[in-house]
DNA sequence: TGTAAATCTGGACTCATGGTCCGGAAATCA
DNA sequence: TGATTTCCGGACCATGAGTCCAGATTTACA
C-alpha cells in the first residue's frame, strides 16, 4: 500500500498532484480503507517517510561506517548531513510534500534528526552556551530544505559545491577555524 | 483593501483561516473584484508583503543607521538579519502564509534579501570560493523560517539567545574566528 | 453446517475554498 | 435621454480532503 503511494510520488511531477483518490485507486482499494489505515494525508506521508528513513536511521545508530565512536564528531556530523542530503534528493517529491505541510518540525523524524545533530555539535564543542547547539542544529537542518536545495541546483550551484559548503558550515558550527578545517578535510 | 487583509491576517489564529471570501467580505467588495485586483491568493499575499517590507528595504538601501558604508560588512549583515527576524515576528501570520506556499524562493522580495545577504558576505570575505557566498546567504536566511523561529521560541529558547546565535553564525559565515568575534561583539 | 452477529470495505457523498463568469449597474459619451 | 463601454458582485464551478453507510465478508456459536 505504501509501496503504491511511493511509486506515485516518485513518478508524479509534483506532490500536490498525488491525490488520495489516486493513491486509493493505485492500490485498488477504497478511499475509506486508505483513511482508516492512515487517518489522514499527513498520516500516510508520515508512514511513508518512516519506512524510507528507517535505513538511514539504522545506519546512524548502528555506530558503523562513518559513525563510529572514535570518529571526530565533526566528521560524523558532516557525514550525517550528507546522508540526509542524498536521502532528500532521492525522495524529493515525498520530502517536498512533507515540508510543504505544517508541523514537520513536530514530527518525530525531524525531532530525531535534530537530536542527532545537536548531540554531535555538543560532543564536538564541549559545552556550548545554553541553546546554541539546538539553534545550530536547527540552522544546519534548515539549509537542507528540499526547495532550497533544488533552487540552488537549478541556479547553477553544483551538488559538490553544496556538499562542500555544507560540510564547511558544519565544521564552523563546531568552532573549527578555517585553517584547521583545511587540514581536516584533507584526511 | 490590503489594509483589510492585513488586519485579518493579524487577527486570525492561522493564515489558512483567512479565506479570500473573508477578505472580500471585510472590504465589502465582491470576490471577483479581489481576484481582478490581485490575480490570485498568492498575488494578494505578495502585494501585501511588498507594502510591509518597503520600509525595511528603504532603510537598508538608504545606507543610513547600521548600514553605512563604513560599517563592517559583518555588522551590517548581522543588523540586516536581525531586522528581518523582527519583521517576520511582527508579521508572523502573513509570513507564515507566504512560507507555506510554494515559490517564495522565486519571489523578488526573497531574491532581494538573498542578494543583499550574499553581497554582505562577499564584501566581508574578499572573494569567497565560487558559490559559497550564495550558499551561505541561503543558509542564513533558511534559519529565519518563521516556523522554525516560533518552534524555537516555543521550546524555551529566548529571543535573545536566537539573536545572539544568529549573529554569531553570520560572523562565522564570513570567516571570523571565535576570539575575534568576542572582541567585535563588545563594540 | 446454517445462521446471526460483528467487522470490514468501497465509493458515493459532504464540505471547504480558490478561482471563473455573467447579468446588470455605473460611468462615459453624443 | 439613450447608446455604448467598462466595471462590479456574488452565484457558480472544480477540486480534493475527509465522512459515512449499505452491503460484502468474516467470525461465533449452536
Amino acid at each position: 500500500m505504501l509501496e503504491a503511494a511511493d511509486i506515485l510520488f516518485a513518478q508524479a511531477d509534483g506532490p500536490e498532484r498525488v491525490t488520495m483518490d489516486a493513491i486509493a485507486a493505485a492500490c485498488s482499494v477504497g478511499k475509506g480503507t486508505l483513511f482508516r489505515a492512515f487517518g489522514s494525508r499527513a498520516g500516510l506521508l508520515d508512514a511513508l517517510w518512516a519506512t524510507k528513513i528507517e535505513a538511514l536511521r539504522a545506519s546512524v545508530e548502528s555506530g558503523a561506517a562513518p559513525f563510529r565512536q572514535d570518529t571526530l564528531p565533526q566528521q560524523r556530523l558532516a557525514a550525517f548531513l550528507d546522508l540526509i542530503l542524498t536521502f532528500k534528493l532521492d525522495n524529493r517529491h515525498l520530502i517536498r510534500a512533507l515540508e510543504f505541510g505544517p508541523g514537520i518540525l513536530q514530527s518525530p523524524h525531524y525531532r530525531w534528526m535534530l537530536g542527532v545533530t545537536a548531540r554531535f555539535i555538543e560532543e564536538g564543542t564541549g559545552s556550548p552556551p545554553e541553546g546554541a547547539a539546538l539553534y545550530n542544529a536547527h540552522a544546519l537542518l534548515a539549509a537542507l530544505h528540499i526547495d532550497l536545495i533544488e533552487d540552488m541546483l537549478a541556479n547553477g550551484l553544483s551538488l559538490d559545491t553544496i556538499r562542500d559548503a555544507q560540510t564547511k558550515r558544519a565544521y564552523m558550527a563546531m568552532g573549527i577555524t578555517e585553517s584547521d578545517y583545511k587540514t581536516l578535510v584533507r584526511t
